[in-house]
RNA sequence: CGGGGUGUAGCGCAGCCCGGUUAGCGCGCGUCGUUCGGGACGACGAGGCCGGAGGUUCGAAUCCUCUCACCCCGACCA
């Protein structure tokens, strides 16, 4: 299954493509640009929701659900949020189908056309919104904290598995908040939570910052996300936190009464992150030789092969391991046995590899006698025999071990392919082989605008605590106060 | 929407120019046997409306017309 794979080196993109639908993770569907996500793919997905879902509700959110379908008219009220999606809407006109004339095709019944088309969401500002005026009245009513899990359509021209398909899943967190001051630390807070569970969940180091004005959510005022950078040296936005001020409250009239009696519109945040994650997992981690999990998002972390001859041998490992599995269990270590005898070890020792499970066990008649066992940590691809005898501790150790070794292999390469150039030439040469680039812009979105029309690189964000320093534009030459990141993106 | 390409077994492909017995190959799949510490091997076997519709012809996977679908490259984007 995994034999002829295409190499980083050779085509990046094909390897990418590859290693999804080899691993199992998804594959396309009969929709065009929508994507059938498999168990295992599912599986980690659902890793990152409950990481997340608990961050999200220590920090005093809840989840709801507001549907699918949004009423057309709902979009002219923001006008920029409309700019921004009308192009890639899916429209909903008719509520029935019936048979054709001659009692073969099922034809849309035109009877049955809606009064007003509807929206299937590309987000669901407008909705919630549209439903929080109801619940708003008085400053008591704030904050609301809302998160929710769902899908989303946004139909794109070109798309690839989990980076960008025409549905796809996520998260988006609403709130609603009595001054500007709580709602910029409810963006800025979600932030936090996004980047550290990149970072300590998903190994992947992300840059913190914010999104030029061309670049933001349409319908905010400021747009925050969390950067990564790609073993191709490409940029991908992983996740986003938007401050939308009193835009939305405005368009759909959110208005409460403070405490001082003053009728005033509520600020708002929304935030999202989606499956697209899996796909910045994938390309931060994996290598030639398959997927490459981090410990806390594979769905299994130790993988047990049975190596044997005879029924009897096959007999005493499985009473070996059943004892090994269930110390692994209680010690919160999530195990698979493979004994199907349908394989031999060698095969299944390259399917769990090209599957990315982080540690392999491998068990046989001489460990018996021994009472030791083979120990495979995926990442580095090292083994070596150790006795079972606390082995629980050691693989605790060797999960740590990895998830730390994949953080840091992958700070290493951002940290090595970030650059700072001050002038137009190296700037382009420097685009041009991949990176992140720092390079002073004058900040008019027309420089931004024309650099990207050059090179194809965009300002992937603007640091957190951006350093100041005096410099000058590399594209105009006009003086700027500090270095904006440059890169190509997904 | 432009530019390029591909539709033949579950998957990957050959055959098509130059029409002609029963449409092949590799992988996978099934049964049996031997194997099993890094992707085993043998024997037998199952599996096809050659993307669809028209046409040319004694005869079409192959030639012609029309259609549909998908993929890649651009414009759009989390």
């Amino acid at each position: 299954m995994a034999k002829n794979f295409s190499t980083r080196e050779e085509n990046y993109s094909q390897w990418y493509n590859e290693l999804v639908v080899k691993a199992d993770l998804a594959e396309n569907s009969a929709v065009r640009g929508c994507m059938v996500i498999k168990p295992y793919g599912y599986a980690i997905w659902e890793k990152m929701q409950a990481a997340l879902d608990k961050m999200f509700k220590d920090t005093g959110h809840e989840n709801a659900y507001f549907p699918l379908f949004i009423p057309k008219s709902f979009f002219n009220k923001e006008a920029s949020h409309v700019e921004g999606f009308a192009k890639e809407c899916a429209v909903v006109t008719h509520y029935r189908l019936k048979i054709s004339e001659n009692g073969k095709d099922i034809v849309v019944d035109e009877d049955a056309k809606l009064e007003e088309e509807l929206i299937i969401r590309p987000t669901s500002e407008t909705i919630i919104w549209d439903t929080y005026r109801k619940w708003i009245q008085s400053y008591r009513d704030l904050p609301i904290l809302i998160n929710q899990w769902a899908n989303v359509v946004r139909w794109e021209m070109r798309t690839r598995l989990f980076l960008r398909t025409a549905e796809f899943l996520w998260q988006e967190g609403h709130t609603a908040h009595e001054t500007s001051q709580e709602a910029k630390e409810e963006t800025l807070k979600i932030l936090d939570i996004y980047a550290n569970f990149a970072e300590n969940w998903m190994a992947v180091p992300v840059l913190k910052g914010m999104k030029s004005q061309t670049e933001k959510f349409a319908g905010a005022i400021d747009t925050y996300c969390i950067e990564a950078l790609m073993q191709d040296g490409k940029a991908l936005q992983a996740g986003t936190s938007h401050f939308l001020g009193q835009n939305f409250a405005k368009a759909f009239d959110v208005k409460f009464l403070s405490k001082e009696n003053k009728l005033e519109y509520v600020w708002a945040t929304s935030w999202g992150v989606s499956t697209r994650l899996i796909g910045a997992l994938i390309m931060s981690h994996s290598d030639d030789k398959g997927l490459v999990l981090p410990p806390k998002l594979a769905p299994i972390q130790v993988v047990i092969i049975p190596i044997y001859k005879t029924d009897e041998q096959l007999e005493q490992l499985n009473e070996k391991v059943r004892s090994i599995k269930q110390l692994l269990e209680s010690r919160g270590i999530s195990v698979k046995y493979d004994n199907r005898d349908t394989y031999k070890p060698g095969w299944k020792f390259s399917e769990y590899e090209f599957k990315g499970v982080p540690v392999r066990l491998a068990i046989g008649p001489r460990d018996l006698e021994n009472n030791s066992i083979e120990i495979a940590r995926r990442d580095t691809l090292h083994k070596e025999i150790v006795p079972i005898e606390g082995i629980d501790n050691v693989i605790l150790k060797l999960l740590d071990d990895i998830q730390g070794n994949l953080y840091h292999r992958a700070l290493n390469l951002r940290e090595n392919n970030t650059f700072s150039v001050d002038t137009w030439d190296e700037f382009k040469e420097q685009i041009e082989k991949g990176g992140f680039v720092m390079a002073h812009w004058d900040g008019t979105p027309e420089t931004e605008l024309k650099i990207k029309e050059e090179t194809k690189a965009t300002i992937r964000t603007i640091l957190m605590n951006n350093p100041q320093e005096e410099g000058k534009c590399i594209f105009s030459g006009n003086p700027s106060k500090e270095r904006v990141v440059f890169a190509k993106a997904y």
